[in-house]
RNA sequence: GCGGCUGUGGUGAAAUUGGUAGACACGCUUGAUUUAGGUUCAAGUGCCUUUGGCGUGGGGGUUCAAGUCCCUCCAGCCGCACCA
């Protein structure tokens, strides 16, 4: 009998997929088709199990769809700019293309052994010049459409990295990949103007089903939509009326003084001849803004000697006072202070001595405030004081209509529907990301590159020698020649930018281009609707607000620029996100106490090869600074493949984490040996048939044909998985003939392949088959097949189980009764007492109530 | 603070519409075979004071019947946040 040797096995099939081409995605008329796309990694230079753990899952998709008759589109590239590929340059010398390209290199060579159905044709990096060059051409017709534009704007700059970050980098204060403290700058910037599609990427949610409740829900916090009002306070200098935002206006009457940012215009002028204006404005500027030192932060302000008429009681003076708290991004940068009713506003009022107005009272409680404000409840009633909209008792949301309406009709404000969201940044002061292409003329401007001449490559050698990354800063900037070009409006000498785009303008169209890699548009029609959408898209839960965000806005970007239909403005049709791969982390102390951490393979039996025991701190992601990493290579070479591809699809739900263990690494192993044992033995017998073991064991087969199918299609793979352990036990021990035997043994090897390709196609090989199991039709259950012609249901005597009877599967309901009360346990827990009532739920449970 | 998710054996977990809780796997126990051992095969394994009782984070409720529905509390995780 042949031994399961993975590694023959899967070489052998590997090679044959290769020398048929079965994996090449090609545009079928008379097949449905179908897209299942995995985010695509940075090619760091090795692949990681949580690498592993999401192809295998978009492979499972992707095959299960091959096998039931579709056109699959199943692509891999490389997102392949970014900031490490320059810190490698600067850290270690060499040239960040190099270093890339090398990487990607390596990590496909670890990848290809997975044996993943992967269409290599279609394979590109966002650096090569190919694709970034269709980008340059996107962000023209973009900068044509009005989609993108230039400002100058206070920016976050990341010292460390030195360039700027969009707000949706910025973590806490801090740089979304450095870690360090940013900056407030001032600075000329492109942006994408994604404010515009605001509502539209809200309310395009809703349609989004396939979608994790979760994701849809952190896009729309992030969208952050509020209603309100804007209320012009009239200055009693004459000056321009300061005008206010406010979420709730039916408190106004408790407004009792303004507070203004620092960066209003209005400090600003202020400051100009008042020096302690001035320094307030400096040290807020300086103020450190991770969430902690907020929470910290006291609550600061500087009154400005301003006063503003009350809009609705002109009797009333407000001061105006600049806020540290105030933030000029929000609203319109100045708010007024309603200390009655909102904890921050009353803290700073009785700090500085000002007023506290109520606007309402609970019903029958006029208790004035004195430490806690009284916020107002969101249902609850509330009793509003002598009110200028005329109302009295009501709910605040009935309040706040009311109110709009009032100054709506009395021309003092507007309602207004404001958005969290902000435009999209996009300019990086880094050299290895995509050269805008845009150019300076000192007679014409701003000029943008014509399309003819992109790519703008970015430049290998300055001089004669490779680019200098030692020093920090973008070299670029300081490239001797590369910055000198040709105005494309008159010819003249100009400058390009030298800013190159953010890495996630690349990973924003990638998906697109799969449906035409080669070509010389940033896409073609026919392959764009043909393909378009992703219906199945897959990937790690951190990406659920910034590459998803940007890549929903740059689809309909795309689609205004007739890059894409409009049935693909939201592009990804049913996302999954999928959880983390663990490990225990094993560590001993230093002389010093602090942790030492060693590899799991250095680890046998909790004690490290000297003898020493290591201390195991519970299962964390796998990451290399804690050691506790697991690599997918020497995991192929020690099992193979489909024993990596089996284990991280079987033990937990995908979108949870799964723990590797070595236990459970080498249970898979041996579960696939067992099986090839099996089929193996099946192949080569010849048993007679054995009519009732053969229906027990077809009928085992179609429920697992049953069961399998809906785990695959619903990403139950872990139950999916158990199912076919049942059904390999099922099949081992069958007393069946050799011809229902050899009909399960097949269907074992289909319902696998999608998991475990290598062993299925050698499975069914053994078995005789001359196609590929990777093509052949998926196999269909038997209705009928899934039922028993009789039924065990659990007798309840009031709830609690009591005993079990056997029953033909039609049998009448009047008759299970009968029977059921005629069962010994029953009459014995019953003990002469008459049912009252007796339940029979058919095909389920007997109830019998006392 | 706001919003959301999760809680089931020693472990990972399973359980269409409320209908036999713990499938499947790890681990563990016992036995058989072979062996130096791993391997393979067979049997067992929620808990307890075991003719029975208890059991899905705690408490309460709806129901003939609750892991599943409702209320409430607790714990853990995630997202957002000086957002007016």
């Amino acid at each position: 009998m042949a031994q399961y040797v993975a590694a023959d096995v899967e070489q052998k099939w590997q090679g044959a997929w290769a020398a048929e081409d079965i994996f090449t995605a090609t545009r079928s008329p008379d097949k449905p088709k179908y897209y299942v796309l995995e985010m695509f990694p940075y090619p760091s230079g090795r692949i990681h199990m949580g690498h592993v753990r999401n192809y295998t899952m978009g492979d499972v998709i992707a095959r299960y769809k091959i096998a039931t008759g579709h056109a699959v589109l199943h692509p891999m590239g490389w997102d392949a700019f970014g900031m490490p590929a320059e810190n490698a340059a600067m850290a270690i010398g060499g040239h960040p293309k190099d270093w890339t390209y090398s990487n990607i290199d390596d990590m496909r060579a670890q990848m290809k052994p997975l044996g993943l159905s992967i269409d290599w044709s279609r394979e590109f990096a966002t650096c090569d010049p190919e694709y970034y060059g269709q980008q340059q051409a996107l962000f023209l017709d973009f900068l044509e459409k009005g989609l993108v534009y230039r400002k100058n704007a206070v920016v976050n700059w990341d010292p460390v990295d030195m360039t700027v970050l969009a707000n949706e980098q910025v973590i806490d204060g801090k740089g979304w990949r450095s870690g360090a403290e940013v900056e407030r700058r001032e600075l000329t910037q492109w942006f994408f103007k994604i404010s515009d599609f605001s509502e539209e990427l809200l309310t395009a949610l809703d349609q989004l089903d396939n979608w994790p409740a979760k994701v849809r829900l952190m896009q729309e916090n992030w969208i952050g939509k509020s209603r309100g009002i804007e209320v012009p306070f009239n200055r009693m200098d004459g000056g321009d009326p300061i005008i206010c935002y406010s979420t709730r206006p039916d408190t106004m009457r408790g407004a009792t003084f303004l507070a203004i940012s620092p960066e209003h215009p209005v400090s600003r002028t202020l400051a100009e001849d008042r020096p302690e204006l001035a320094a307030f404005i400096a040290e807020t500027r300086k103020m450190d803004t991770t969430e902690a030192a907020m929470e910290k932060a006291e609550k600061k302000g500087i009154d400005t000697g301003l006063k503003v008429r009350h809009p609705v009681y002109p009797d009333r003076e407000l001061p105006v006072w600049v806020g540290n708290f105030v933030l000029m991004e929000y609203g319109t940068g100045a708010v007024y202070g309603c200390p009655a009713h909102d904890q921050r506003d009353l803290d700073f009022a009785k700090k500085y001595g000002l007023d506290v107005t109520h606007a309402f009272f609970m019903p029958g409680e006029e208790v004035e405030v004195t430490d806690t404000a009284l916020v107002p409840p969101k249902t609850e009633k509330v009793a509003y004081v002598e009110h200028f909209a005329g109302i009295g008792e009501c709910s605040s949301l009935e309040g706040i209509d009311a109110s709009i309406d009032y100054f709506e009709a009395h021309d003092l404000g507007r309602g207004q529907v404001k958005y969290r969201l902000r435009d999209w940044g996009l300019s990086r002061q880094r050299y290895w990301g995509c050269p805008i292409p845009i150019v300076y003329c000192d007679t014409c401007g701003v000029v943008p590159e014509k399309k003819e001449n992109l790519p703008i490559e970015l430049p290998y050698d300055e001089g004669n020698k490779p680019i200098d990354f030692s020093q920090p800063g973008n070299p670029l900037d300081r490239h001797s020649t590369w910055r000198n070009c040709e105005c494309p409006s008159c010819g003249g000498p100009a400058r390009r930018e030298t800013d190159t785009m953010d890495t996630f303008v690349d990973s924003s169209w990638y998906y697109a281009r799969f449906t035409a890699p080669r070509a010389e548009t940033p896409t073609v029609a026919e392959d764009a609707s043909y393909w378009m959408n992703v219906d199945q898209y897959i990937g790690g839960i951190e990406h659920a607000i910034l590459h998803l965000l940007y890549s929903r806005f740059f689809a309909r970007a795309m689609h205004i620029c007739g890059h894409l239909p409009k049935s693909a403005t939201e592009p990804f049709d049913a996302l999954f996100t999928q959880g983390m791969v663990t490990h225990e982390i094993y560590q001993t102390r230093d002389a010093a106490g602090r942790p030492v951490y060693h590899l799991p393979e250095d680890v046998v039996d909790g004690k490290l090869a000297d003898g020493t025991e290591v201390e195991i701190v519970p299962s964390a992601k796998m990451s290399k600074s804690k050691k506790n990493v697991v690599d997918p290579v020497n995991i192929v070479a020690a099992y193979g493949a489909d024993t990596a591809r089996w284990f991280v699809l079987s033990d937990s739900p995908p979108e949870r984490d799964v723990e590797w263990t070595a236990s459970g690494a080498e249970a898979a192993f041996k579960h696939l040996a067992r099986v090839h044992r099996i089929v193996s033995d099946i192949a080569t017998s010849d048993l007679p048939d054995v009519p009732e073991a053969d229906l027990a064991l077809l009928r085992d087969m179609h429920k697992t044909i049953h069961e399998v199918t809906g785990g695959v299609e619903s990403f139950g793979f872990n139950a999916a998985i158990a199912k076919l352990y049942g059904f390999t036990n099922t099949l081992a021990k069958s007393k069946a003939g050799s011809g229902a035997k050899r009909e399960a043994a097949s269907a074992l090897a289909q319902l696998m392949a999608p998991m475990t390709p290598h062993l299925a196609e050698e499975l069914w090989y053994m078995l005789g088959q001359e196609d590929f199991v990777t093509t052949a039709n998926w196999p269909v259950a038997d209705p009928n097949m899934l039922i028993d012609d009789t039924v065990t249901l659990p007798i309840q005597i009031n709830g609690k189980r009591r005993a079990e009877i056997a029953v033909p599967k039609d049998m009448d309901k009047s008759e299970v009764e009968k029977a059921a009360l005629a069962h010994d346990a029953v009459l014995r827990s019953l003990d002469g007492a008459v049912p009252k009532k007796v339940i029979v739920v058919p095909g389920r449970i007997v109830n019998v109530v006392v």
